[in-house]
Parts: structure tokens; C-alpha cells; sequence
DNA sequence: GCCAACGTTGGC
DNA sequence: GCCAACGTTGGC
């Protein structure tokens, strides 16, 4: 999410299977992180200082302010959301109670920045598998919660602990996720390059492959929605 | 604040 | 497992 953000754990808090999926994900966070752990122990957050005026100029500007807005201006309420079918697959959302997991793990800030600044509840998610065989949107989901701090990042046994991130002074965010539906068919990402200089010239997922948290602009929904309408011709 | 070194993502 | 793209870090 690093974006990598790639992401995540499921819902349930404590099984301890779970924990252990993510662990490349979370060394991109780790490595750095890990010796300077030892040294933050517990101090106190400096009295009242500005929380992250640092942070905020920079990384917590929205990705850009164009960027999640439709050609008409609207805001874009559809976004592509990637996980790591080993980590965290659609099949693991479904399991989740209520069909609804939290987004945790993300640890790269564009990323963070449009859960945290532009999702609202309602808003559609394609779900998105990476790192695998067949690449590709399986399924719809929607956000039911906006965001609220990840807790991940306050527990020093989770692969996506960042030390820097205070429980006072949270530094990542998450929301929460619920299954819709699957697609009647994948979307792979090879059928989807066949549009890359035409209808999907935009996507992030095609020019901006490694950002694992993306918005989707109205036609380009519209245009995934056809596709998915129609018959896979293995021509290509 | 630049930029080289380094680490990660993620398709292939 | 390779490696290109790209984000982050840290020295200067």
C-alpha cells in the first residue's frame, strides 16, 4: 500500500493464523521501524504539539485534488481496492462476520489519504486481487464505516506496527468493507490492458499499477460494468 | 531540499 | 524468482 499497501488481515482480532499472513507486506513498514521501537518505548507524544503538522502538508494532502473527481467535477464514489488473495481474499470478506471486514494494513499515505479523506459510506469498491495467478476485479463491495484509526498499528506483534503512530495521534486509517457481490466474471488485469490506451486510459490501475488503494471515475465504472456483460473472447 | 541508495510492489 | 517501477529514507 504501500501501497502497498497491499493489505491486510481479516476481521477477527485475535486469531493468531491470521496474523502471521502479511508479514511482507508489513516488512516494508518493518525494517526501519523495528529499531527505532526499541528507542520510542513509551515516551509521551511531546506535550501538545502540533500532532503532524509535517505530516499534513504533504502527505496528507489528497492525492490530488483532481484525482477523485469525475470529467463532471462530482466526487468519485467508486474505489479499487487491491489485496493479496493469500493475505486476505474475497472469499475471506465473505466469511467475515456480516460479510464486513476492516481495511487494515495500509501503510502508504496517498493511500491512506483516500480512505481517510474522501471514502463515505456507500460508496462502491471494486475488489481487487493481486499478487496472484489471475489478477483481476472479482467482486463489489461497499464501505460501511468511514474512516477510524488502524489498530494494527498500535500492537507491536502485528506485522503492519508502526511505532510512529500513537493511539493519541494516529498515523493510519482504515474503513470498513462489505461484501456486495461477486462479478460474473473476473476482470483480469490482461483483459483489462487491452483498454489501456482507450476507454481505461485513465486508470490508475494501469498506468499507477502499485497504488493499492485507487479511485475509479463513473465511466470507468460504467464501462467495467459492460465489460463484465460481456462474453470473455479468449482471442486476445 | 536534492538525490542516491535502498526497499517494496506486483506483474510476469 | 526476476526485475521494472516507484516510494521512502537519510546524507549532504
Amino acid at each position: 500500500m504501500e501501497t502497498r499497501s497491499k493489505r491486510r488481515a481479516p476481521q477477527e482480532p485475535s486469531t493468531s493464523t491470521t496474523e502471521k499472513g502479511p508479514e511482507h507486506v508489513a516488512s516494508k513498514v518493518g525494517a526501519k521501524r523495528v529499531k527505532a521501537a526499541v528507542a520510542a518505548t513509551d515516551k509521551k507524544p511531546s506535550p501538545a504539539k502540533k500532532p503532524k503538522t509535517k505530516d499534513l502538508p504533504t502527505k496528507d494532502a489528497p492525492v490530488s485534488a483532481t484525482e477523485t473527481l469525475n470529467e463532471d467535477g462530482s466526487r468519485t464514489s467508486v474505489w479499487l481496492m487491491k489485496s493479496e488473495p493469500d493475505t486476505f481474499s474475497i472469499d475471506d470478506l465473505i466469511k467475515s462476520k456480516d460479510s464486513t471486514s476492516h481495511w487494515d494494513g495500509v501503510r502508504n499515505h496517498e493511500a491512506k489519504n483516500l480512505m481517510k479523506n474522501s471514502m463515505k459510506v456507500g460508496d462502491q469498491v471494486l475488489f481487487y486481487h493481486s499478487n496472484t495467478k489471475e489478477p483481476g476485479i472479482v467482486a463489489l463491495a461497499k464501505i460501511v464505516r468511514e474512516s477510524y484509526p488502524d489498530h494494527t498499528a498500535f500492537d507491536p506483534k502485528s506485522p503492519y506496527y508502526d511505532e510512529k503512530s500513537l493511539k493519541e495521534d494516529p498515523r493510519w486509517f482504515m474503513v470498513d468493507v462489505q461484501y456486495v457481490r461477486k462479478l460474473r466474471r473476473i476482470l483480469t488485469l490482461k483483459e483489462l490492458q487491452q483498454y489501456k490506451d482507450k476507454e481505461l486510459c485513465h486508470m490508475k490501475l494501469l498506468n499507477r499499477g502499485r497504488l493499492s488503494v485507487q479511485p475509479v471515475s463513473d465511466a470507468e465504472m460504467k464501462f467495467l460494468m459492460d465489460l463484465e456483460e460481456k462474453e470473455i473472447d479468449d482471442s486476445a
